[in-house]
RNA sequence: GGAAAGGUGGCUGAGUGGUUUAAGGCGCUGGACUGCUAAUCCGGUGUGGGACUUGUCCUACCGAGGGUUCGAAUCCCUCCCUUUCCGCCA
């Protein structure tokens, strides 16, 4: 969310940032509320302010034996008043929360500008495509041979999209998990995180899911709650309405995401390649405004690392203003390289919030002044795994239909170099 | 699922309708005293919002939301959460 007084004092340069995002916000809408609430609040609070004086004059009347009466009748009047005002009141500040909600981030200064995906240049990229001396296999074919996973299956018990692994293919999952969970804490300095995979209405809206994306999840309504689309919601959310005392804070966690993909029918349909479950490995930050550009570089480079030891071709490429996220002020989005998909495939989104998340779920820090100031959210995957798995598999494929393990995860595997 | 007790500032803990303007204590912090430390004494220590003369004033906040009242931390209603006991259960 954006800070209804920034608004106000730099009205110019978030109209031009609403451009710049292909976002129709309306800016001048939000000034007209904002004013409206000023007007409101100082009416209301100058008849409070009367009645509580009168209020006081009325004890004392009674301690000295008087009759109140008149004056009561009077000051029942105000209260009339004042409830009006006040339902209006909050009427209105409803309304401008709800536009500030609806109101995307501000990219950051360094954001490229650009209109679209096309737009997004490269920041650099790490090794070089595998060259196969015969046609790469899809991994669909590659999964369904070596009995990895059961497409079939998962879509009879939940529905196309919804993933089975078996035997070696359930192992795999487990062993990247493991792998990544054990590179992030024990070498990256990152603290382990096992949340919960549903969250509430409150959390959601702290992350910026809702209100405006509530057709991506899935939902139990009967509960009130969501299923997450990622573990940043759960891990960011749990230090919502508190004021952190030690800063940087690195959380790690393992979680199942969920997503509807509903504005992505019939996109990426076969093999792994769109999915509404799969698992992933996120990593979050809380750090002061100071460092979090530093923090959002660094982080950055703990998830290539993840790749680099998988021995993985990929590139890191930067979104432009018109294609970042809705909630992020600047972002690198990490790919991998498919063969058979001849194309690059994203594994990993991190993002800068700056103090936009912050200020949603109302997470604080004392700066140097002693004064509460909202912190810096950042986060990104380390990383998503069925693109990972996808890489892996068509990337390390030989001629007589075996794949190779990188080797990094032959402990994670029981010794297990090759699925063959 | 049933029963009971609770929810008050960074922590602890009083407060059952009107100098509560949330006591007292702990912690933190500034000062005084002091070879040093400790102890002692004095002062300051919440969050959001609004206004303007930028330093003050006003306003709201005692789990959340309603209600009663001239006035609610306090009384009433609904909900949420925590703890303990019982039941069920991986």
């Amino acid at each position: 969310m954006l800070d209804i007084r920034f608004i106000r004092e730099n009205t110019a340069a978030v109209k031009t940032a609403m451009i710049n995002r292909n976002a129709e916000v309306d800016v001048e809408a939000l000034l007209v509320l904002d004013r409206r609430r000023r007007t409101l609040v100082s009416e209301v609070e100058e008849l409070k302010a009367d009645r509580n004086k009168i209020s006081k004059s009325i004890g004392l009347m009674i301690k000295e034996g008087k009759d109140p009466e008149t004056i009561k009748t009077q000051v029942r009047k105000m209260g009339d008043r004042i409830s009006e005002l006040d339902e209006e009141l909050r009427e209105v500040v409803a309304q401008l929360r709800e536009a500030l909600l609806y109101s995307p981030n501000m990219p950051s200064e360094t954001t490229p500008i650009g209109k679209d995906e096309n737009d997004n240049p490269v920041v650099r990229s790490w090794g070089k495509k595998v060259e196969l001396d015969f046609e790469p296999v899809a991994h669909w074919d590659l999964g369904a041979s070596l009995n990895l996973f059961d497409l079939e299956r998962g879509a009879k018990i939940a529905g196309s999209g919804f993933p089975l692994f078996i035997g070696r293919g359930a192992k795999l999952e487990r062993a990247l998990i493991q792998f990544m969970l054990d590179l992030h804490t024990e070498e990256h300095g990152y603290t382990e995180i096992a949340p919960p995979f549903m969250c509430n209405d409150t959390a959601m809206t702290g992350t910026g899911q809702l209100p405006k994306f509530a057709e991506d999840m899935y939902a139990v309504p009967i509960d009130g709650l969501y299923l997450i689309p990622t573990a940043e919601v759960p891990v960011t959310n749990m230090y919502g309405d508190e004021i952190l005392k030690e800063l940087p804070i690195y959380h790690t966690a393992y979680t199942p995401c969920f997503r509807r993909e509903a504005g992505s029918a019939g996109k990426d349909t076969r093999g792994l390649l769109r999915v509404h479950q799969f698992d992933k490995v996120e990593m979050v930050k809380f750090t002061t405004p100071e460092t979090s550009a530093e923090e959002h570089e660094k982080l950055t480079l703990d998830a290539e690392r993840v790749l680099q030891k998988l021995g993985l071709h990929y590139r890191v490429i930067e979104l432009c203003t018109g294609d970042l996220g809705f909630s992020a002020a600047k972002c690198y989005d990490i790919e991998l390289w498919a063969p058979a998909q001849d194309k690059w495939l994203e594994v990993s989104s991190c993002s800068n919030f700056n103090d936009y998340q912050a200020r949603r779920a109302n997470i604080r820090y004392r700066n140097e002044d002693g004064k509460t100031a909202f912190i810096h959210t950042i986060n990104g995957s380390g990383v998503a795994l069925p693109r990972l798995v996808i890489a892996i598999m068509e990337n390390n494929q030989n001629s007589d239909g075996s794949i190779d393990l990188p080797e990094a995860l032959w402990p994670y595997m029981g010794g297990l170099q090759k699925l063959a």
